[in-house]
DNA sequence: GTCTATACTTGGATAGAC
DNA sequence: GTCTATCCAAGTATAGAC
């Protein structure tokens, strides 16, 4: 009880201390940028001390990448949750849209587009950036093997292409409406989407439900 | 009166050194990031001193907002040249394709990207920077139009929003291929999307040859 | 127009008190 | 585990010599 020294105590304050520090660093990196998210700044946004950053973590960017990561396992456990069951096109396009616009809103994308940018400062951080974008890229192509299957469309453009596709696309997306403030072009997009899924939805459903493979080109 | 004396002499001296200054700033834009990007290393890698900068430009950050109304000048002429007449859709992918090449060795969409995340930690280049961007998406907009004309896609997905979307395609494609260190993943996209252009050209042609003025949806 | 020198500010990082 | 104090490196910007 109370703030005295007990040993749980002291071990849960520490780790709430540690969520602390990378809740703020990942919004400051909303906020002010890669470029302008120092130790003082997330100090100064999470109300702690600027020495912390460095007890906990080392360094400004060891920080920046756990919270990287953490983001990245908040938005999978809500993609799995919402679209990892979907099989058809229609009802992942929505759901993909829905999820889109909470991700610009809560600005999860901005912490992964500005760790991109901060990458050619610091290359190091590539290839541990690269790290946490592969599962997206991956978990995208599973979305869409699942709905699109083996039609015609795959044998001209591979899953893997797509998702790759899909995963700049969002984060261009990201850039340009964060540019423009407005996130009506992204949303309306998704719209175009949705038409041209339900354009080609009896196409692919038909041929999916003959459950079987095609020729590969 | 330095070392002719000669005052049209003099003034060319001053252009050359301002494009020096502007093409050092978008090397080291590319090669270290906004965060590395500095007076000091523009003057480093440029060769010449640091308080040149200030004296043409102000301050960094104009500095290299010129350089990206730079860069973006050379690309829309050589754009324009190649692609501005293009009037089918298999022609214009792999010019687009071969163009796109370009710009990620040269570092072309490197200078914008920077420039855009750079924007988070000085807002006031925000509403500069769209203003770079926005010929582009009117740029790709009339290509498209012209190329896709007047079909069924065309009313499901106007080409206003396709122009978006390529836009940001290509800057996400941009960073994610800087970070792989890979862009085969990026340049197999394009020849994914030159079989589907080839699988729909017989009925895009088809309906465009027809032909006549495009309707906004 | 270009360079040197310098004032001022911010940031990363550590030592040591509590 | 957290805070204060501090060192040092790097950056912006300006003044003034050449």
């Amino acid at each position: 009880m109370a703030k005295s020294g007990n040993k749980s105590r002291a071990r849960t304050d520490g780790e709430a201390t540690r969520e602390r520090i990378i809740e703020a660093a990942a919004d400051t990196l909303c906020a002010e940028g890669f470029a302008g998210t120092s130790a003082r700044s997330i100090a100064a946004k999470g109300g702690f001390n600027q020495a912390l950053v460095f007890y906990h973590f080392g360094s400004v960017n060891d920080l920046l990448m756990a919270a990287l990561a953490h983001v990245g396992h908040v938005r999978m456990a809500t993609y799995t949750e919402t679209v990892g069951n979907l099989d058809n096109l229609s009802d992942l396009v929505s759901a993909a849209r829905s999820i889109f616009a909470e991700d610009l809103d809560r600005g999860y994308m901005k912490v992964l587009s500005e760790m991109i940018s901060g990458a050619s400062t610091y290359p190091e951080l590539g290839p541990r950036i690269w790290q946490e974008i592969e599962p997206w890229i991956s978990f995208t192509k599973g979305s869409i093997s699942r709905v699109i299957g083996d039609t015609a469309l795959t044998s001209a453009v591979p899953a893997g292409e797509v998702a790759f596709a899909i995963v700049s696309l969002y984060l261009g997306m990201e850039l340009l409406t964060q540019l423009a403030g407005q996130r009506s072009s992204a949303d309306s997009l998704f719209g175009a989407v949705e038409r041209l899924g339900s354009l080609f939805a009896p196409f692919i459903q038909s041929t999916q439900s003959d459950g079987k493979g095609e020729q590969e080109t």
